[in-house]
DNA sequence: TCTGGGGTCCTAGGACCC
DNA sequence: TCTGGGGTCCTAGGACCC
């Protein structure tokens, strides 16, 4: 017999900040922020840093005198720290079934209802005791019957402490049924504590829509009309009054899906009117687009590349080209070539260039070589490109990411963001790993 | 010559997520 | 001086066809 669904929702707290504590347990107990590229706006924070008022997105320079008075710890995000300990936990939630997606860096969403589980809240306290004891995170966990009401569940589990970071709106499922009348009644206690903000799927444009239709927390679109919310939201609004009331729409996503557009973007370091710095920066892009690209076994039939000045001075604009293939492509040197040639029909001499960026998009398989209408298919150069990049894929895998490499990209350095207050790489670099120190006996 | 309705495909923009 | 980066999906509207 197919059972219906159960979801746990496993989220790791205020995750960049913990892996940063994970190294330093001094800061325990202290606020505590990330800040995003170039040290701009803050991305995680501490409870500490939450309580003294700082919000997400906060620009670092405007709360410069907030940090100071109360010694607000600060740090450069170390990507390469946060995708290792991710690693470690989804490998552990792994081990406990199969049945998990990935949802991003610090969330994964599991099916439990294969599992023999008798009481869901005190299982999703041994996970989330055998997570921090094994990884050192802590993290919350929301248990229902379809993932909108998971995301809903762990959020009351992190806001209310006496949940001691665990919410399931199903008790068990001796009882076969689906949702029994006890679970409901719990459910609507805690969305009628929801604000209808915090929906999954409901942001910052349709909150205010909702409120003005009387809808002001997760009970109340739970009992509006499907009909309604679609007028208002979209057809995702009729799914999310479905998944509100326990009809699951939204299924779990096991197999990693592939990418159907791939995007390098960055803000530069410092503004430049200089040609030569933007178009090492969008070889730098396209050098990293091309590589993931080729890891999602994809090829590319339609790139583009756009560049902007700040939108905090007057006189913002933005400018963007794109091309078509007749052949699609995974090849970098072809990619560095058009993205680079793009930049140059626009460049115009003057102008403060702040961010740039590339896109690919309409993917097709790299085993599929279409040939065009006339059927003039270079395939020989095509095969000899493709031998290229898997060669110098190979050396970088081995020797090291960018070992081997275009020298458009080293034209100019000066686009780099700044990252001045990055922790050590403890996990990834030999020369950052943590020291222990014996204590001698005196 | 005049003309309506229905379908498909494409694109840009909007909305959401972390 | 200093305000992130990487995605997905839906929808409206235009072009085109019969």
């Amino acid at each position: 017999m197919k059972r219906p669904p159960v979801f746990a929702l496993i989220d790791c707290n205020n995750f960049f900040v913990s892996c940063e504590r994970l190294f330093r347990p001094d800061l325990e107990g202290r606020p505590v922020v990330v800040l995003s590229s170039n040290d701009g706006c803050a991305v995680s924070r501490s409870s500490e840093a939450k309580e003294i008022g700082i919000p997400m997105g906060a620009p670092a320079f405007k709360y410069r005198e907030l940090f100071d008075r109360h010694g607000v710890v600060q740090f450069s995000a170390n990507f390469e720290l946060y995708g290792n300990i991710s690693r470690r936990i989804t490998s552990l939630l792994t081990s406990i079934t199969p049945r998990i997606e990935i949802y991003s860096v610090d969330e994964s969403f599991l099916d439990l209802s294969q599992l023999p589980i008798t009481d869901y809240e005190a299982w999703g306290r041994e996970i989330r005791q055998l997570i921090f004891d094994w990884v050192g995170i802590p993290v919350s966990i929301g248990i229902a019957p379809t993932k909108t009401l998971a995301k809903l569940a762990n959020l009351r589990a992190k806001k209310d402490q006496s949940l001691d970071g665990v919410l399931s709106f199903i008790k068990n499922r001796d009882n076969r049924e689906a949702y029994a009348v006890h679970d409901v009644i719990k459910t609507w206690q805690h969305m009628a504590l929801s604000p209808i903000g915090d929906i999954w799927g409901v942001g910052w444009r349709f909150a205010p829509k909702l409120r003005g239709e009387g809808i002001s927390n997760a009970l109340a679109l739970a009992q509006s009309s499907p009909r309604l919310a679609q007028q208002l939201m979209g057809i995702h609004g009729r799914q999310l009054v479905a998944e509100l009331n326990g009809t699951s729409c939204y299924p779990l996503e096991v197999e990693g899906k592939l990418p159907k557009s791939i995007s390098v973007t960055r803000t530069f370091g410092q503004d430049t009117t200089d040609s030569e710095v933007v178009e090492a920066a969008i070889a730098s892009f396209a050098t990293r687009g091309a590589f993931k690209l080729r890891r999602s076994r994809q090829m590319t039939s339609r790139v583009s590349i756009f560049t902007t000045t700040s939108k905090h001075k007057p006189g913002y604009a933005s400018w963007s080209r794109q091309v078509i293939f007749q052949q699609p492509t995974a090849d970098t040197e072809l990619l560095i070539k058009t993205l680079t040639g793009l930049f140059r029909d626009i460049y115009s001499p003057g102008i403060m260039y702040h961010r740039a960026g590339i896109l690919l998009h309409d993917f097709v398989p790299d085993d599929q070589l279409q040939t065009d209408l006339l059927g003039t298919v270079d395939t020989n150069r095509h095969d000899i490109a493709r031998d290229r990049m898997a060669a110098v894929d190979a050396i970088n895998n081995k020797f090291g990411s960018h070992k081997i490499r275009y020298a458009a990209e080293d034209l100019r350095r000066d686009w780099t963001p700044q990252r001045k207050i990055r922790s050590p790489r403890y996990v990834s670099h030999w020369e950052d790993l943590p020291l222990l120190r014996p204590i001698l006996p005196k």
